[in-house]
DNA sequence: TAAAAAAATGAATGAGTATTCATTCATATT
DNA sequence: AATATGAATGAATACTCATTCATTTTTTTA
């Protein structure tokens, strides 16, 4: 980005141009949302000609299916950073994870707006639902593993790490949800609380 | 629905047509997504004529919200029904609130896949998010409640009735997207587990 | 520096869609 | 039966939008 607004080039590499369109895409879905959106709002939002889509994407639907990889890949990073830096004990790994998604720069309204657009059109659009899903099940595996071990550090008993994972999986996107509907009443802070509530209450001795 | 399909009339009621018309349209958003519905195949759907939507809408536009408001006040009355014809414990109130969202008349792919597609557009649409704000609200005001009654019935230390509300909400709409992303390796019984384990960590002299 | 290649433009195209409306039809009223 | 009323039709209209492509601009290659 900062490389093309500050030189003179007018044309750019096939990848930065591509990278370009993606983003503007995002912005033009959170912005008009999935019914709304237009090649044309996307070309104008990345200040390029009309055309610029179908010359560098071919079609709506690809470029569509292309942003959505993009989002799943930008979020799996995240995420493998998250846990690449957290510390080795597994509670203070799956705290990692849960800050992750209440972090600005993922818990962020125009993200989230984008992700429910695609998420809406997972059963219409069985690539979405593909794409979706095997990062939804890789997530839950980890945070299940993760949660495997804090049962076994805590000696837990009677309770299901797959159900916990699932849970909580679960309670970060409704959190979302929450935080899209009522930005005004309903903050992050909101959010990290009743995160930390459910993780108090089925792991007491580690939170 | 039954009266008009049964006898040959060709005309009916303006509300009987209204409601034939704003299902369809559920069902168009189901099978084709918000970006694809069109007023056409709604009115295909209905097996009516090509202007009929406007006839009875005026626009798209409003056979939308129409169409949110419906889905908003028939999730309510069965909201309402749940709490009437559940016990007077506070604990079993809420179960039957949890209950309900599991319900194959609630929890189903295609009515999901419509609120995911009316919530992603909550920010460009003012009057979807007025209309899933208020009852939003609704709902955690009154899950809010139950689980204060609980709290004070088990003495419970420490736990904020508001997190635990805010949580329990979260995880529910989490869930419908679960289920909607990966129908074949999620159910409603995972479901059901993920949400009895909460409510058995956070009240266990209750669940 | 000239020629070739690549990138980008933006006007034109045409398929698709919301909306309108003159006309037809069914039912209720007189 | 005759008339009036409201519902429904479906062809026509106006408009939007994805896609194409001839042309221009920029970059790379020889």
């Amino acid at each position: 980005m900062a490389s093309i607004a500050k030189s003179t080039r007018r044309t750019a590499s096939r990848q930065a141009r591509r990278q370009q369109l993606i983003d503007a895409t995002v912005k033009c879905i959170a912005r008009k949302g999935m019914g709304g959106m237009t090649l044309g709002d996307v070309a104008g939002e990345a200040r390029l000609s009309q055309g610029i889509v179908n010359l560098h994407f071919e079609s709506k639907e690809n470029l569509l299916n292309e942003t959505l990889r993009y989002l799943a890949d930008e979020y799996k990073s995240q995420f493998d950073k998250a846990l690449a830096t957290a510390g080795p004990r597994p509670a203070d790994r799956l705290r990692a994870l849960m800050e992750l998604d209440l972090r600005p720069s993922i818990c962020d309204r125009h993200k989230i707006s984008v992700w429910f657009a695609f998420w809406s059109e997972v059963k219409s659009r069985p690539m979405y639902r593909k794409i979706c899903d095997a990062s939804d099940r890789h997530y839950d595996v980890v945070i299940e593993s993760l949660c495997e071990e804090i049962i076994a550090e805590g000696d837990y008993d009677q309770i299901s790490a797959s159900a916990i994972a699932i849970g909580l999986n679960a309670m970060t996107n409704g959190l979302w949800l929450s935080y899209l509907i009522s930005p005004n009443t309903f903050d992050r802070q909101s959010a990290a609380n009743a995160i930390n509530e459910y993780l108090c209450s089925v792991f007491p001795k580690h939170f």
